[in-house]
DNA sequence: CCGATGTTTAACAGAGTTGTTAAACATAAT
DNA sequence: ATTATGTTTAACAACTCTGTTAAACATCGG
C-alpha cells in the first residue's frame, strides 16, 4: 500500500484524523482510540506507525509551526513604506490565522499545561523576534524622531497587533456560542474586525493630537 | 467539625484546592483524585460533600462568574464624560483580570470543549451586554455627530476593549515562557501595557487627521 | 454510658486511557 | 508454491479516572 509520496493511505489518514482531532480538543484530550476510529483502523495502527501519542502529535505541530515562521519572516518585506508593511502584516498575520484558526488556542495550551513539549520552539522563537527587532525598530525609532509618526514601544506594537489579530479567532468560538452567528454574519464581522484593528492602528500611529497619555517611557521588556 | 460559616473545614479545603486546580488545568484535565490529595482528604470526600465533579466544578465557575457580571455592572458609572469611562472601564477590568488570571483561558477551554456548561450564563451574558448596549451606545452616536469623537461600532469597540485586555493575560504564560521574565518585569510589562491600552484606544477615538481607511460600515452584529 | 448523627476511610466497580504483542493477513520476489 | 516482508487485527496489560458502598470512626445530646 505504499504511494508515490512515500506514506502509506493509512499513515496518511491517522496523520490527518490526528491533526483534526489535536486542534479540536487539544493535546491531552484528543485520545489516540478516537484518532484511529475517526481514520478508520485500530488503535494499534497509530502506534505501529508513530509508536507513541507524543511523537504523532510533534509531527503535526512541527508542520504547523513550520508554516507559522515562514509567514513571520516572510511577512516583512523591506521595500515598502512603514505605512503599506503594517497594513502588510495585519493582512498576512490575519489570513494565516483564518486558515489556522485553532492553532493559537493550541499554543496557548501547550504553553500552560506541557511547557517542555513547547520547548522546541522557545530558541527559534526568540532569534525571529530578535531578528525582526533589529531590522525594522530603528526605523520606527527615526520616524518618530523625524515626526512622521508617534512614537511607540517596539515591542508594544508587536504585541498589539498580534494580540489584536489573536484574540478575534481566539475568541470566535465563544461568539458562536453567546450570539449565535451564522456563516454569513461570521465572514462580515471577521472582516470590518480586520478593518478596524487597521483602523485603530494608524490612529494610535499616525493620528494627531492625541491627548498627554500618549508619552511613551523608555523601558523594553526585551 | 462545622464552623461558623456553616461550612466544614474539609469542604472549605476541598473548594480551594478545586478551585486553584480547575483554573491551573482546566476542567477536564483537574482530576478529583488531584484536588483530593492537595485538600488532603480521600477523593471518596469530594463526593461526599459534592456529589459529583460537575456539581463542584460549577460552584467554582458560578463564584467567579458572578464577580464577572457584578464588575461588568459596576463598571460603567455614568456621571462621568465619555473619555473618563472608558479609562475607568480598561482599568476596572484589568484590574479584576489581574486578580482573575486564569479565568478568560478557562472560559475559553470551556466554550470550546464544554459549551453546554456554559449555556448557564448565556442568557445573563446577552442580557447584560444589551443593557449597556442601550444605555451607552447613543451616547457614543451623538457625540461621533457632535465631531469631538471619531465614529466607531459600537460593538467593535467593547470587543477591542475587552480582546486588548485579555489577551495581555492570555498571553502572560507564554511569554514567561518564551522570553522567561521574573516577576518585576512582569509588573512593569503588565503597566507598561495597560498604559498603552489607553493611549491606543485614545487614538483611536479622539485622535485627529486618521487616515481614509477609519470611515466606518453602519452594519452592526448584534 | 449509649445511641444517633455526621464524617472519613479503604476497597471496589466500570469505563477509558496508552501501549504491547502474537498471530493472521496481504503482497511481491524468488 | 514458498518464503520474506510489511500490514493489520484482536486480545491483553497496566494504569488512571469517576463514582459507590459498607464499614470504621468521631462527636455530641440525652
Amino acid at each position: 500500500m505504499v504511494e508515490t509520496n512515500g506514506h502509506t493511505s493509512t499513515e496518511q489518514a491517522i496523520l490527518d484524523a490526528a491533526e483534526e482531532l489535536f486542534f479540536d480538543k487539544g493535546y491531552k484530550l484528543a485520545t489516540t482510540t478516537a484518532i484511529a476510529a475517526k481514520a478508520g483502523v485500530t488503535h494499534a495502527m497509530l502506534h505501529y506507525y508513530f509508536r507513541t501519542k507524543e511523537q504523532i502529535f510533534l509531527k503535526i505541530l512541527d508542520k504547523n509551526m513550520n508554516e507559522m515562521f515562514t509567514m513571520l519572516q516572510t511577512v516583512m518585506s523591506p521595500d515598502l513604506t512603514l505605512k503599506e508593511i503594517l497594513k502588510e502584516v495585519v493582512n498576512l498575520h490575519y489570513s494565516f490565522l483564518s486558515r489556522h484558526e485553532k492553532l493559537p488556542s493550541l499554543i496557548l495550551e501547550l504553553a500552560g499545561t506541557c511547557p517542555e513539549m513547547f520547548h522546541r520552539y522557545k530558541a527559534r522563537l526568540r532569534e525571529t523576534v530578535d531578528k525582526e527587532v533589529f531590522n525594522h525598530r530603528m526605523r520606527f525609532d527615526r520616524e518618530a524622531d523625524a515626526g512622521t509618526l508617534n512614537r511607540i514601544d517596539w515591542f508594544q506594537m508587536m504585541f498589539m497587533i498580534i494580540s489584536m489579530n489573536l484574540s478575534t479567532f481566539l475568541a470566535l468560538p465563544l461568539m458562536r456560542n453567546v450570539f449565535g452567528m451564522d456563516s454569513r454574519q461570521e465572514t462580515a464581522f471577521l472582516e470590518e474586525r480586520r478593518k478596524e484593528i487597521i483602523r485603530t492602528l494608524y490612529a494610535r500611529l499616525f493620528g494627531k493630537g492625541l491627548p498627554e497619555e500618549s508619552a511613551v517611557s523608555q523601558e523594553c521588556i526585551i
